[in-house]
DNA sequence: GTACACCTTCCAGTCACCTGGAAGGTCAAG
DNA sequence: CTTGACCTTCCAGGTGACTGGAAGGTGTAC
């Protein structure tokens, strides 16, 4: 996690950065990535001759897309089918043209639920932010979650 | 799945419905509501003398909250943690309140990455609605997709 | 009174998504 | 030439969120 030292930087600024760089760049685990390679998300990077992973801004551009529609709830395989349309982009049957419809008409639905829960939770911060402390349980319950989370 | 007589109907309009009918109204497996009373997301019920568990509006609206914060990306562990505050809402101590101040901020953010895939996903949609088709490998790769979703 | 749909508990399995550890290779710095 | 941070592969384990099946009880309808 911690990158200590740039080691050839020059060099790998036009050539990629390693699995590590990239993964403190966009905030995951170097594991991660690898798992994202080994199921297909990311296509394979170059690699240097002795066997390291070089990643140039296409992949980081792709690792930020799926924090980003990992966010909003698409599952691995959806980000998949959509990233491999990006690769190639030249298969616009009228099949998948109907699932990016569906995709979108539940990306609105759920764009309607986070501005309900978004106002259902205000609510409870302007009561909990008011009057004096119950029995503490409920806060010890949330440290627990915490830790968890 | 399916409710088919409904017995005792009046009765249990004031008494609670049971958890299939539950299930049913709030689109969800008995199993997954039992579940989700073991973990301590929703209180217990009544029980009717013979051990069947009976649920009343209050249960159903849970539920359905349950389902929208689900829907945003609530760990269950978060959404378990929120309704405890509305349980016993008289627990506001500061912590409490800058967790929930950050799970805001969260959904904020959450928002905000909705829209951009959104608009992604709908330019997407533009080029795929027209040109001809490719080698069809993503089609497949889709159809794919949608057999586990 | 028996069929049938429902309910109960318990326990095990599944699926998605990582994550940790072992065993070993690479490479710039001291 | 060794140290130490990085990298590699492989394989196993873990978490969150269910889900299925067995074995048996309940209760209304025919």
């Amino acid at each position: 996690m911690t990158q200590q030292l740039p080691p050839r930087a020059v060099k790998r600024e036009r050539a990629g950065v390693r699995i590590g760089t990239l993964a403190g760049e966009v905030g995951l685990n170097p594991k991660t990535i690898r798992y994202y390679e080994e199921i297909g998300l990311l296509s394979p990077p170059q690699r240097t001759r002795s066997g390291y992973r070089l990643y140039d801004a296409t992949a980081r551009d792709q690792l930020r897309f799926i924090a980003k529609a990992k966010l909003v709830g698409l599952s691995l395989a959806e980000i998949g089918a959509i990233l491999a349309l990006w690769r190639d982009n030249a298969s616009p049957c009228a099949h998948l043209v109907a699932i990016i419809d569906r995709k979108l008409a539940a990306l609105d639905q759920q764009l309607r639920a986070l501005g309900e829960v978004r106002q259902e939770l205000a609510a409870l911060r302007e009561e909990a932010s008011g009057g004096p402390n119950g029995a503490g349980t409920f806060c010890r319950a949330i440290e627990h979650h915490e830790r968890r989370a």
